[in-house]
DNA sequence: ATATTTTTTTAGTTTTGCCTAAACTTTTGC
DNA sequence: GCAAAAGTTTAGGCAAAACTAAAAAAATAT
């Protein structure tokens, strides 16, 4: 019983959602897929139909077991690619999402089984986030927010919570990338701006919008 | 301008019908897809408004310059992608096709670009297809059918006309791969089976359609 | 050369995924 | 607690790509 694109992508956003919500709202839905209330309150019906979800009139979604296996499969697929696309093919992170989002829809578990082993097994993309198992299990790290960071405190740079081609973008052109060192100097209070010292040589202020979106973990 | 999955179908069907035949009737292309007459008719008049083929009722189809060209894109993509397979993901040659059927939709120039220096440049896929250029160029090779070679001849297997999974396990099975040395004994005649031997050591007898369906180029 | 067969096109439906407009719930503000 | 606002669903349609059945054109066979 296979699923068309259309119908994964809705799996996937709402499978999003729910992870910052816990209940996924049509409007939400909507705005996620950048389509209609309308258009999704009829597909929301089928994939209920389908049993890929709980779904009661005007009480908003949740993905079923089977629809979150659905969902996690796609988000391992997606962030295999990803990590293909950059390890073995030479992209920056900031040019893999769009491909991405196509490659994960190519049916075939043999083909997932053999890019993870080509790979290495990643259990990170190059966004820093975690690849879930077959199973839907994710790694979780011990990361927190830049922003979060104390004075006199070092870590790594591990991950970005904004995927944007423009702040990716900005973040390899600062030297801001995966596992570079950071030793947080100070925050001033003024505009939430931080000093930053990267591989023991570049001092930096971000600002508080840059320092929010980035993940470290402490040493 | 971009094109449906099922345009791109069509698309790569008439290119080879036209190969063949110079010219592709509705009826061929209908059986090619697996398609009603009525449907490929429908797909035609669109097609050709796109002025990706020439058309006259009644007349059958055949690709204008820019039809060609995005014909040619997908063979390379599709061959491409089923060397990916073999070369990197370590798949057999029989279980590639339908893989690749779905790879090569993906839409992005850098995408191959990419993957065809991942892959050194290669000229020719699992199957000994060659791998056209970007400008639709093939490669030409000089090679024979297997059951055209004359006693005493020498050559080397460089490909196969039949690609149906069947066949290619068939050739796995006989140690019948690309690359092994044929030496032609003789053709018996009741039957137009011919006798072999593979890399100076195995005497092996094949049926006519079997050595039809081998590519050998001659040393 | 005309009648039969084959091929192709047209006409009318179906399904999927989307839309807008309208109707209907639920939530919020006073 | 009730009216306005916000959120959601229903109704009615549209476009793409397929289908079957029927009509029309071309090829063929006697």
């Amino acid at each position: 019983m296979g699923l068309t694109s259309t119908e994964e992508n809705y799996l996937k956003a709402i499978f999003k959602i729910q992870e910052r919500n816990g209940q996924a709202a049509t409007n939400e839905i909507a705005a996620e897929l950048q389509t209609s209330a309308a258009s999704v309150s009829d597909m929301i019906k089928k994939l209920s139909q389908k049993d890929l979800l709980h779904y009661e009139k005007y009480k908003g979604s949740q993905l079923s077991e089977q629809g979150r296996r659905f969902a996690t499969s796609l988000i391992r697929k997606h962030r295999l690619w990803e990590s293909f696309l950059v390890e073995k093919l030479n992209f920056n992170w900031d040019e893999i999402h769009v491909i991405a989002e196509e490659l994960e829809h190519i049916k075939s578990p043999k083909l997932i089984r053999q890019l993870d082993a080509f790979l290495g097994f990643p259990k990170y993309d190059p966004h820093g986030d975690p690849i879930p198992t077959e199973e839907g299990h994710f790694h979780q790290r011990k990361q927190i927010q830049l922003s979060r960071m104390k004075p006199s405190e070092i870590g790594a740079i591990v991950g970005v919570k904004e995927h944007s081609t423009t702040f990716l973008q900005f973040l390899d052109q600062q030297g801001l990338v995966l596992g570079a060192r950071v030793q947080f100097n100070k925050q001033f209070d003024f505009d939430e701006s931080v000093e930053v010292v990267i591989n023991d040589t570049d001092r930096k202020t971000l600002s508080k919008k840059v320092s929010e979106n980035i993940y470290v973990q402490l040493n």
